[in-house]
RNA sequence: GGUGGGGUACCGAAGCGGCCAAACGGAGCAGACUGUAAAUCUGCCGGCGAAUGCCUACGGAGGUUCGAAUCCUCCCCCCACCA
C-alpha cells in the first residue's frame, strides 16, 4: 500500500489546483513512508447543507486518493456552529440546528461520501468533540494569534468590507474554528477548493503557533455550475447532486455550455488521463459527442454503467426523438362534481405549475401539451382517463383523472428547493 | 456617544402623495432558432378559475389624508465618518 514518494505524489498531483508548500508534502510522504505511518488527511464539510454534488466530489475523490495511498482520512463535519447558529442574524446561511437535525444530515452524508470513500478506511468526525470544551480563555488566546488586517485579506472579507457590507465578528472565528481543528486533528494536510485557501493557510498558521508541524494545503479547482458562470452550488440550483436519479444527472450535465465542457471532463469524470485529453479533444470538433460521453460516464459514476446507458437513452428518445419518456410518474387526480377537470388545476395540483396563475401562463404561452398536443384553449377541461401531461420541452406527467370523490395522489412533485441562501 | 446615509419583489436597483403589483438589470419560466445547450430574438415573471375585479405586498407598529412605497410619530436593523 505505500508506494514510493513519487508515484504518490503523481497521484496526488492529478488534477489540484496548488499544493502549498509542495516540498513539505515531499517531506511529510518521505517520513511516513519511512515510518510507514499514515499522513493525517482531513477536509471539513457543513453539516447545515447535507445534499453534495459532483462540485465537492472533486475534493471527496482526492481524499479517496490518499485513502487509496493508505493514508488515513478524516471527514471532519463542522457540527459546532450549527449547533450555536449565527447570531449576527444578518445571515441566514448558518442556520441554527437541533442535535437530531444533525444527525440526521450526518446519515446522509455518510451514504454519499461512502459511494467514493471507503466506509472501512474514514474517519468522521465532529468538531463539537473539542470545540465545545474549549473556555473564554483558550478562544481568546487563540484569537491573539491572529490580527485583524490579515483577515480582511480574505477575499470575501475584503469584498464585503469595500461594499460596505457588514462582517459580524464571530466570521471572524469561522476561519480560526476550522483552522482550530487542524491543531485538534495534529492535521498533516487539508485540502478544499481554491476558495478555502485562506482558511487552509490559517490552520498552518495556528499549528505552528501551537508548536505543531504545519499542514500542507491542497487546493482543488472549483467546478462550475450547469449555468457554466458560478461555482456550482445547491442555492443556485446549477447543480449535480450525487443522489439525483440517473436522468437528472444525465439530463443537467447536458446542459452545461460547451465552453464547460474541458473543466468538466477533467473534473467531473473521474476518467484516466488519456481518456480525459481524447475527449477533450473531441470537444473541440463535436461537442455533442463530448457531452454525451461526459453524461454517460458522470452518470455511470454515481449511479452504475446501466443506470448511465438507461438515462442517455431516455435523453435521446425525449430530447433527439421529441417523443415522451418510457418512463414518466403518474398522478392522480380528482375530478370536480361534473366529471371534468380544469387542465389548469390540474398542472397546479400535479405541481407542474406552482400556483394557478403560473398555469394560466403557461398556458397562454402554448407552453402546455396534452397526448403531445399543444393545449391552444386555456379553458380547456379534460375529462376522466389517462393523458400525458407536458410542460414545456422536459416535464412530462401521466395524468389519471378519476371520478369525483377518490383523492389525489401525487409523487409529490415537490422540487420546491428552498435553496435559502 | 455624536453626525450623516440607508432598509423596495428571488437578487441588485429606481420611485419619494394618486398614472405603482411598483421603471430598469440579473436570475427564473415559456416560445422561436439549434447540435442537448450556449448566444440571439419574443413573451411572461405576487396570489385568486375569464376580471377596467378582489386579496396580499415596498423593515415593524401606529397616524395624517378621499388616496401613502412616497408625509408624520415611535420602534427594529444595516452602513460610513468622527469619538
Amino acid at each position: 500500500m505505500f508506494l514510493p514518494v513519487d508515484e504518490q505524489l503523481k497521484r496526488i498531483r492529478d488534477g489540484v489546483a496548488e499544493i502549498v508548500p509542495e516540498a513539505e508534502l515531499v517531506e511529510k510522504l518521505k517520513r511516513s513512508l519511512a515510518e510507514r505511518e499514515p499522513l493525517v488527511v482531513k477536509q471539513g464539510f457543513d453539516p447545515t447543507r447535507p445534499d453534495l454534488h459532483i462540485g465537492h466530489a472533486v475534493s471527496i475523490h482526492k481524499l479517496r486518493t490518499f485513502q487509496e495511498l493508505g493514508h488515513r482520512v478524516v471527514f471532519v463535519i463542522g457540527d459546532f456552529t450549527a449547533l450555536v447558529g449565527d447570531p449576527s442574524g444578518q445571515s441566514d446561511m448558518r442556520p441554527m440546528l437541533s442535535r437530531d437535525e444533525i444527525e440526521a444530515n450526518l446519515e446522509t452524508y455518510r451514504e454519499q461520501v461512502f459511494q467514493i470513500l471507503d466506509p472501512e478506511r474514514t474517519e468522521i468526525r465532529r468538531n463539537s468533540e473539542w470545540l465545545s470544551t474549549l473556555h473564554l480563555e483558550d478562544v481568546l488566546r487563540l484569537t491573539s494569534q491572529y490580527t485583524v488586517a490579515r483577515m480582511l485579506e480574505r477575499d470575501d472579507f475584503a469584498a464585503r468590507y469595500s461594499d460596505e457590507k457588514p462582517i459580524s465578528l464571530v466570521e471572524f472565528l469561522y476561519p480560526m474554528m476550522q483552522a482550530y481543528d487542524s491543531v485538534a486533528l495534529a492535521a498533516d494536510v487539508e485540502l478544499g477548493g481554491t476558495d478555502q485557501k485562506f482558511n487552509l493557510l490559517l490552520g498552518r498558521t495556528l499549528q505552528e503557533k501551537a508548536g505543531q508541524e504545519p499542514q500542507v494545503c491542497v487546493t482543488l479547482p472549483l467546478l462550475r455550475g450547469t449555468d457554466g458562470e458560478r461555482k456550482m452550488s445547491k442555492s443556485y440550483d446549477n447543480y449535480v447532486g450525487l443522489t439525483m436519479d440517473p436522468a437528472d444527472m444525465f439530463g443537467r450535465t447536458m446542459s452545461i455550455p460547451d465552453t464547460l465542457l474541458e473543466e468538466w471532463i477533467q473534473l467531473a469524470s473521474g476518467a484516466a488521463e488519456s481518456e480525459r485529453s481524447h475527449w477533450i479533444e473531441v470537444a473541440r470538433r463535436d461537442p455533442l459527442a463530448a457531452k454525451r460521453w461526459l453524461a454517460e460516464t458522470v452518470t455511470a459514476r454515481y449511479q452504475g454503467t446501466e443506470a448511465g446507458d438507461g438515462a442517455r437513452d431516455a435523453f435521446d428518445r425525449v430530447h433527439r426523438e421529441r417523443a415522451i419518456p418510457e418512463e414518466i410518474e403518474t398522478c392522480v387526480l380528482e375530478a370536480d362534481a361534473d366529471g371534468t377537470l380544469w387542465i389548469g388545476h390540474a398542472l397546479t395540483r400535479s405541481g407542474l405549475a406552482r400556483s394557478t396563475s403560473e398555469a394560466r401562463r403557461l398556458l397562454k404561452q402554448r407552453g402546455v401539451r396534452i397526448d403531445g398536443a399543444v393545449v391552444e384553449d386555456p379553458e380547456c377541461h379534460v375529462s376522466q382517463g389517462s393523458y400525458v401531461m407536458q410542460r414545456g420541452k422536459r416535464r412530462f406527467l401521466r395524468l389519471l383523472v378519476n371520478a369525483a370523490g377518490e383523492p389525489d395522489n401525487c409523487p409529490s412533485t415537490t422540487d420546491g428547493d428552498t435553496g435559502s441562501g
